[in-house]
DNA sequence: CTGCTGTTTCAGAAATTACTGAAAGAGCGG
DNA sequence: CCGCTCTTTCAGTAATTTCTGAAACAGCAG
């Protein structure tokens, strides 16, 4: 398998974007491949089309499975494991989020819960309080978004172009117009 | 400069955190040190602190403040320089964001359109397909991101904090109840 | 059971990223 | 201008992460 210019320019920008964000250049690329392609590939052609090993498409590929990124697909007749990128990049930003906050927030949540049960030393006083202040905040925030992960996809994207309406809200609850900032 | 067990216990944490976010682990460290810290603190009472050198705590806080997370701030006959974390967490929350949002988000934006302008070679209808597909879910959400970057502060945590009516809203702009996700 | 195709594991190599110490730079008071 | 304090830079080193190739594993057809 071969890609062309512009397969290898995507795939490119996203390996290198998907190191910025504690992703492995290879796993961002043989993602990005996946993307791409109508039809699912076995292991041999990402091998092909990128260019690295086989153990390390190997790897990644259980990586892209265990963030429920990519899944496996039987094709009839080929004895292979074939890989499909989702479809829905909707559904795919939610899993993204999903498992992100799975394996990082909700641990800090946990590690900050913890902290803030101690009682604080008398020098502790500040930090403690900057802590709790700062798991409400993340609780805020998670509430916010499990409000928003409540949603239907169409919804979600309709809600996501209302723009406007959205700050509307904020505004009216507070009987004032929206404010801008500075 | 000594940190207690609750702050050590923190900094640690947040250390780690960081390094999975893209952020060098000390670069992680040395914020969640002036996170808690009360008063602005000088570079050698982090070193102390941290057991890292006096060249790396130089680099970071350069960093830190390239992000706008760190703010230098004079303390009158103190020759040296001293620091200070934001105390308004949800000002820090944004800050973050258009960081990320403009080093990350905005150039990849750049590289998809101009990845779309190009006419596609026959083999690459779908590949172009797809770009573009994605090139309009960022943009959706960057739009959305936007919107909510309007608003106050005090707003903003209203709306965060309001919860269902956001989710109903969306349902009510398609006449019809918010539906919950199977 | 044997041979074949395909997959996974893992120890070590390679590449990348983070960190240090030494030296240079900057500014100030005398 | 000199000496002192503090800060930054940078080349080299250390640590970490990623990648590879070889070997083990798995399942199937004959």
């Amino acid at each position: 398998m071969h890609l062309s210019d512009l397969q290898r320019d995507f795939v490119m920008h996203f390996g290198e974007m998907g190191s910025r964000w504690g992703i492995a250049r290879t796993v961002g690329q043989i993602y990005a491949v996946l993307f791409l392609s109508e039809e699912p590939l076995n292991a041999d052609a990402i091998v092909q089309a990128l260019g690295v090993s086989r153990s390390n498409v190997s790897t990644g590929l259980k990586e892209l499975q265990s963030w429920n990124l990519v899944q496996r697909q039987d094709i009839p007749g080929d004895r292979r494991d074939h890989f499909v990128a989702g479809d829905d990049m909707w559904e795919t930003v939610r899993t993204l989020v999903a498992e992100r906050k799975r394996r990082e927030i909700d641990p800090t949540l946990t590690r900050l819960r913890e902290l803030e049960m101690r009682t604080p030393a008398p020098g502790d006083v500040h930090a403690h309080a900057r802590i709790a202040e700062l798991r409400e905040l993340i609780e805020n925030m998670s509430g916010f978004y499990a409000e928003l992960d409540r949603l239907e996809t169409a919804q979600l994207v309709r809600l996501m172009r209302m723009g406007r309406a959205v700050t509307g809200l904020a505004g009216a609850a507070a009987g004032l117009n929206p404010l801008r900032r500075a």
